[in-house]
DNA sequence: CCGCGCGAGTGACATTGGTCACAACGGCAG
DNA sequence: CTGCCGTTGTGACCAATGTCACTCGCGCGG
């Protein structure tokens, strides 16, 4: 269903070239900007990309979970485009550029896998961009809380618990925003937050 | 210099398996949504990706010229992620879906172009959402200009002759805005409009 | 049980940026 | 030359959003 999971082979096959190792919760393990060029395979726990400004506002790019791995882009070499940090305490292995290309030559399922996530990644930005550009908060949330929830039963449910700053961090808005925006959402009985998590109860009105 | 452009050698073995046509100006190649699957290979004029809200307000992801192809997405069988159009009289070299298929099996160094410039693409887009979610108009026109325009003695000129609303466009803002701020950075003397084109005479300041 | 700290809720207010309505130009077709 | 038309320049006004400053509630560690 994680179409960004590596399959148990190739994750295995990867794993073998690397080192595995724990991490803390809030380990930052790249930092936009830097050189570095090692790939990450998450085993356990839950990793965020993300990109921060000077004055230390974040905009979330991305999560990812057991199975799945990121800093893949260092393969042009050139300078981190993002940051990662951990959400949770959580393993993984780390593989280092150099291992990376050799294991790709040799694995062109890997390649192939690679470059399927790279596709299913620009159509996820460029669908970001899009809304950070052409809609208002209310229409990023609604595209935020559609994209991290899944239909069940007729509702739908959204997968983490998200404070509300987590949800301006992904929207590009205010923790303020958020809380008017859910607010009316709540009031009007599209949304509600069962055991800490976000439910849809029924289609979201496309505009306020 | 230009490294989404592909190669001769390439280029030729590609546009043979597909069928090189002329397009007028402003001809729809792609338009968002639909379950297309060509490739198309820019042999002159020039290409403007782009994506549409339901008002008709657009946003610029990307623009292609000669050597360069778009639409390479369609590779994972889902629907257009973005519009593509003519904006002048072009020629393009259309490659099937299942012509791309078997040409990419055949020519592993087209995969390894392809996934490069993937790679590029999601650099790029990782760019646009942090200008977007993270700066104002200001910071993000900023980034605009200086992305396209190239070093030029002591100075940087900006590749193509914008129109304010390209400009407006790009930055997800809109005309008059463009204007306000254009207008700052001419009468500070840090822009100038020459046959044109715009040239950046000095170091742009971070914020206003 | 108490206190702390984080997340949520809210109102007042400041700013940014969008919209509208024109005027002024400049080039090009007739 | 004369009109159009697309682009630019601008001011007025307004809606959306950010910022600030608190309060409230809850859960957890001590």
């Amino acid at each position: 269903m994680n179409e960004d999971r590596l399959p148990t082979h190739l994750l295995d096959a990867l794993a073998a070239h690397g080192n595995t190792r724990p991490f803390r919760a809030n380990a930052i393990l790249i930092n936009e900007g830097d050189a570095s060029d090692s790939l990450y395979i998450v085993v356990s726990g839950r990793l965020r990309v993300y990109a921060s400004s000077e004055d230390g506002r974040d905009v979330v790019l991305g999560e990812h979970g057991p199975g799945e791995y990121v800093g893949e882009l260092s393969l042009d070499g050139l300078a981190r485009s993002a940051s990662v940090k951990t959400l949770v305490d959580s393993t993984c292995c780390v593989v280092s550029g150099a291992q990376l290309r050799g294991f790709l030559a040799e694995h062109p399922d890997f390649a192939l896998h690679l470059s399927q996530k790279l596709v299913r990644t620009v159509r996820r930005l460029t669908e970001q961009v899009k809304s950070l550009a052409l809609q208002d908060v209310y229409g990023r949330m609604v595209r935020v809380l559609m994209e991290l929830s899944d239909p069940v039963g007729d509702e739908r449910v959204v997968r983490e618990k998200l404070t509300q700053q987590d949800v301006a961090d992904r929207v590009g808005s205010s923790r303020e925003m958020v809380n008017r925006v859910m607010k009316d959402l709540t009031s009007g009985g599209y949304v509600a937050l069962r055991d800490g998590r976000y439910v849809i109860r029924r289609k979201l009105p496309a505009a306020r």
